[in-house]
DNA sequence: TGGTATT
């Protein structure tokens, strides 16, 4: 027993089969009732119960390897005990928890596991995420016991087992932060299956993971393996790991392989048992974790965004020819890796760990989180997603935000999303800001995003597969791409010694299931618009480097609309200079706040008007008062005028909203910024 | 010696 809380939150819903679309309704619907049913709570609470964990990984993480991003669970085929030919599994079958011991129906499927999860996230955030694709008997996430930091998986069991399938084809493989979630069966509970992972060492360096499981393979079904990598180079470490099904077959391995020499080696492999990772230096030191969860290996926060940002610059060119000439906006200054946080200038709850957040607009009334999710996915690491939603009638009011981890990915993904069309819509405009200074612009707006969910619905997989295995019951490590491409492309190795090339492959396979899980959603995929009612306004709004300020204003195009080009000339006010201290950045995140606030709500006003059949006169009302509470922060006065403007926000927000006052309940809730926001 | 895989 590691964490005492039980799940559970009765929220019973009936999803309809469907899945993706209208579950998320049904959800946001839910939400907000609870928040309205307290009556303050309905800007305050739930914004602070679901999101906080989203925002802090600042560091990406996406290039450092990930290898085994992609997931096949599709297959649960056959049965365990295939390519080992051994009687122990009788401790298995056995060991099968109660159903059906006596009879012949196959085990319900329904206990997913989730491993890879962001350090971050918490159990109620994993359960508001998988509960879209229906109804969650129960959800645990593992802690440690000591320290009670997540372990980084958990459980999901739902009701029924084809929403545990959907939950499996739509979320396996997202990307989460700087994680790439897996989500598969979980196997039945056993003391036979513990224990049963090796460390392996002295691999020839030029074995593949492929190879590796050859290896590994005739001793026992393998659930996942992994050969480590050095960080820069990609090269293999030689050493790696494998996990079997049993603790028997690792036995067996060991005894069989340990001190053999693979063919086309010169050295010895070591084979042993895995240490235990609570057993490491980290669990000694739970202060530590406590103060720098995310960074316990320094200097990964933020290693490799130039190659997340080549990455995504191909994934971005696949479906942008002009994507690669945005390439240069790569080495542009972002404040999350910036010296300043680095030399200790700015900390805390100004801008470090914030993320970037994207306003998209133009969305259809109908547009559902699980779109944002499948557009933006594929450029990185998203942390959430907003739809922006008419309270009665719970349709999109036209725009939506995204906040993504990484500067350089989020720019790429407006770059190359803008002027796409979705459905019979065009994009017409996504801005990046830094998520901070989104938020506080949005509060002054009368937009508290709270009740964030996380409906991702991504249909993201790479194609890869880590195995040649037989397909047992419970293979959940061969991978399946989206929806119920069944099959394989085998002997892909994947191992953490992907390289950038595998790393934008992997991008270009994210982009193509995008795509596919677009259609089978009835949302069709993103077009280039043809004609030019569109406007085309991607905007970096950031503490851009001053120089090279570059023309991201200058890639939009013109436009009939005449909001858009409104749209167009306000937002390039949003470029800054790089900041040379605090007070520099708190001048502009500010002053961004302002400009920002004022754009959107030509936006929001706009999108009501001509975009949704919503009648939201909340945009509108609050974007009235807006400019009036936005020009009272002129004092660029650092943190006092920062409080004032969110407490101002919070009660903008609530009044939208329709709900009681409150407002004072601001900053009490809201330790920084990020976690209110989404 | 992992991107903490069995509550």
């Amino acid at each position: 027993m590691v964490e005492g809380q039980t799940a559970v939150q009765q929220q019973p819903q009936q999803q309809p089969p469907a899945g993706a679309a209208s579950n998320t309704a049904s959800s946001s619907t839910a939400m907000s009732a609870t928040g309205t049913g307290t009556g303050v709570g309905s800007t305050g609470s739930p914004g602070n119960v679901t999101p906080n964990t989203q925002l802090q990984t600042a560091g990406s993480g996406s290039g450092s390897g990930s290898p085994t991003t992609g997931w096949n669970t599709s297959d649960q085929a056959s049965n365990a005990n295939n390519s080992t030919a051994n009687n122990n599994n009788n401790n298995n079958t056995a060991n099968n928890n109660n159903n059906n011991n006596n009879n012949n129906e196959p085990d319900p499927k329904t206990n997913l596991i989730v491993n890879y999860l962001p350090q971050t996230m918490s159990q109620d955030e994993i359960r508001s995420l998988f509960v879209s694709f229906g109804e969650v008997e129960s959800c645990k996430l593992i802690r440690d016991k000591v320290t009670g930091q997540s372990l980084g998986y958990g459980f999901v069991n739902y009701v029924k087992q084809e929403d545990a399938e959907k939950a499996i084809n739509a979320l396996n493989g997202l990307r989460l932060q700087n994680k790439t979630i897996k989500v598969s069966i979980a196997r039945p509970s056993s003391e036979s299956i513990k224990g049963a992972n090796l460390y392996v060492s002295g691999l020839p360096k030029n074995m593949t993971q492929s190879d590796l499981e050859s290896l590994f393979s005739p001793y026992g079904k393998i659930i996942t393996s992994r050969i480590l990598c050095d960080n820069i180079t990609g090269l293999s470490k030689g050493v790696g790991f494998i996990r079997f099904d049993q603790r028997f077959e690792a036995d067996r391995a060991i005894k069989e392989l340990n001190g053999t020499t693979p063919k086309n080696s010169t050295e010895p492999i070591t084979v042993k048992f895995a240490n235990n990772p609570s057993s490491n230096k980290n669990s000694m030191q739970p202060l530590a974790a406590y103060i720098a969860p995310q960074n316990t290996r320094g200097g990964r926060a933020f290693p490799t965004n130039a190659a997340a940002g080549a990455a995504a610059a191909a994934a971005a060119a696949a479906i942008h020819p002009n994507a690669g000439r945005y390439s240069s906006v790569i080495s542009r200054y972002s404040p999350l890796t910036s010296d300043l946080i680095t030399n200790g200038m700015i900390q805390g709850n100004t801008i470090a760990s914030s993320g970037w957040c994207i306003f998209v607009y133009n969305l259809a009334p109908e547009t559902e989180e699980n779109v944002l999710w499948q557009l933006f996915g594929p450029f990185g690491a998203v942390q959430s997603v907003k739809v922006i939603r008419d309270l009665q009638s719970n349709k999109c009011k036209g725009f939506g935000f995204v906040t993504m981890t990484n500067y350089e990915e989020a720019v790429l993904a407006i770059q190359s999303l803008n002027g796409y069309t979705l459905g019979n819509r065009v994009l017409q405009l996504a801005a990046v800001v830094n998520a901070n200074a989104a938020a506080a612009a949005l509060a002054a707006n009368g937009l508290v995003l709270h009740n964030h969910r996380q409906n991702n619905q991504n249909n993201i997989s790479s194609s890869i597969s880590t195995s040649n295995n037989p397909h047992g019951k419970y293979a959940n490590h061969n991978n399946s791409s989206s929806n119920n491409r069944q099959h394989n492309t085998n002997n892909n190795s994947h191992s953490s010694s992907s390289s950038n090339t595998s790393k934008q492959q992997q991008q270009q396979q994210r982009l193509q299931s995008t795509t596919q899980s677009n259609k089978q959603q009835s949302m069709p995929p993103p077009k280039r618009s043809s004609n030019n009612t569109s406007s085309v306004a991607a905007v970096a709004v950031s503490n851009g480097d001053a120089g090279s300020s570059t023309g991201n204003g200058a890639a939009a195009s013109s436009s009939s609309a005449s909001s858009s080009s409104n749209i167009l000339k306000t937002s390039t006010k949003f470029i800054y200079n790089k900041p040379q201290n605090q007070f520099e950045l708190l001048q502009q995140q500010l002053q961004l706040q302002q400009e920002f606030a004022q754009f959107l709500t030509n936006v929001a006003s706009s999108a009501v008007g001509s975009g949704s059949s919503s009648a939201a006169n909340t945009s509108a009302g609050t974007g009235g008062s807006v400019g009036s509470h936005g020009s009272q922060r002129n004092g660029l006065g650092g943190g006092g005028a920062l409080g004032m403007g969110m407490g101002m926000g919070l009660g903008l927000g609530m009044a939208a909203n329709g709900s009681s006052s409150g407002a004072g309940s601001g900053n009490k809730n809201m330790p920084s910024w990020s976690n209110w926001f989404f």
